[in-house]
DNA sequence: ACGAGATAGTCCACAGTGGACCGTCCATAA
DNA sequence: TTATGGACGGTCCACTGTGGACTATCTCGT
């Protein structure tokens, strides 16, 4: 029996494929609408790990239709896998924030840029907070379990800390000041 | 004037060896206690970019010493790249929470599992929390600036608003009860 | 005198990102 | 009617990032 471990690109197509058969384009589309802010694939990815997936049997290629769309589905095989990989432990978190970076070195950044770019970001995540919290408020109309709105609350909660962290950095820092809306 | 472009973890590198020279291993060291939580530079990383940075004449390297250290500083033109590196506009972040990713299929992990893998992510990120609480009142009373110590802050803000998150997950994913602490 | 562990680096396979590029199909506006 | 702009669907590549295996060297405590 060989190594049959799934990196967690890999899992996660193969449970979005659980609901039927889906091309590369719509993976990469349900993805981002599904976690995108937390986790992400990109094109290059999808194909290439579908790619891999067929060749270890997991998927089986349907035929090409318009476009050279090509869906995938799962096989027996890979629906065991993906069972397989879902009760695995996820493995830790990886956050890449280059603000904190730049921030490290703040003594050598021009002090008239500075506010500018702190406040570009600050809006940036204000725009965030307002999607995941008109989208909550949505799903939570359409009947949506809690269960499944737990990134979204995810989401709430960390571009909430997010403004505050803004709001509270030094005076020096934020010449422009920040007023914390909604 | 060719492209003189530097990636985020070139710029870091070049701004840490404004303090002196420095060995790819001490430069990882620095790194990482610098900012490990929200950015990570690699060994291999490392090299590769030390490399790169003394062929493009932004590094010269040192002698080498014992145990092949072989210290790199930095050249006029690479201080240079640093300060136009630092004043560019950081790129957006990026979040990679292999949890989150799961529970979007958590209606497939075996029930008996859910709360021990919760549990064990929450138990680290109150470690977390912890560690980073203790280094800021240590930075504190050593009298370290505010704004040396945004990165720190931005963490506490982090970790306290995940742990929030973990405490109103819905019951039914939670067995075990959260009980939150300090 | 020796073994454990820290120091320092190399190398590789794999994973992830972003953009350039290509064709196809469709709606709509001139 | 045609043409054209944009959505669809995919390929390919260069670069960036991660993690582990492997090597060698030096230090320190016993």
């Amino acid at each position: 029996m060989r190594d049959d471990r799934l990196n967690a690109t890999a899992g996660a197509l193969l449970g979005l494929l659980r609901d039927g058969p889906r091309s590369g384009y719509d993976l990469v589309a349900a993805a981002e609408q599904l976690i995108g802010g937390f986790w992400t694939i990109t094109r290059s990815q999808v194909y290439r790990e579908l790619a891999a997936l067929a060749d270890r049997g997991l998927l089986d290629r349907g035929r090409i239709g318009p476009r050279d769309r090509q869906p995938f589905q799962l096989t027996p095989a890979g629906r065991a896998a993906f069972r397989r990989w879902v009760n695995t432990s996820p493995e830790p978190e990886n956050l890449r924030i280059p603000l904190l970076l730049m921030l490290t070195f703040a003594d050598a950044i021009d002090a008239d840029r500075l506010p500018g770019m702190l406040s570009d970001h600050r809006a940036e995540h204000a725009r965030r907070l307002a999607t995941y919290r008109s989208l909550d408020r949505e799903l939570t109309a359409q009947g949506v379990p809690e269960e499944q709105r737990v990134t979204l609350a995810f989401g709430i909660s960390y571009e909430t800390a997010v403004l505050r962290w803004f709001d509270r950095l030094p005076a020096s820092m934020n010449a422009t000041g920040g007023t914390t809306q909604s």
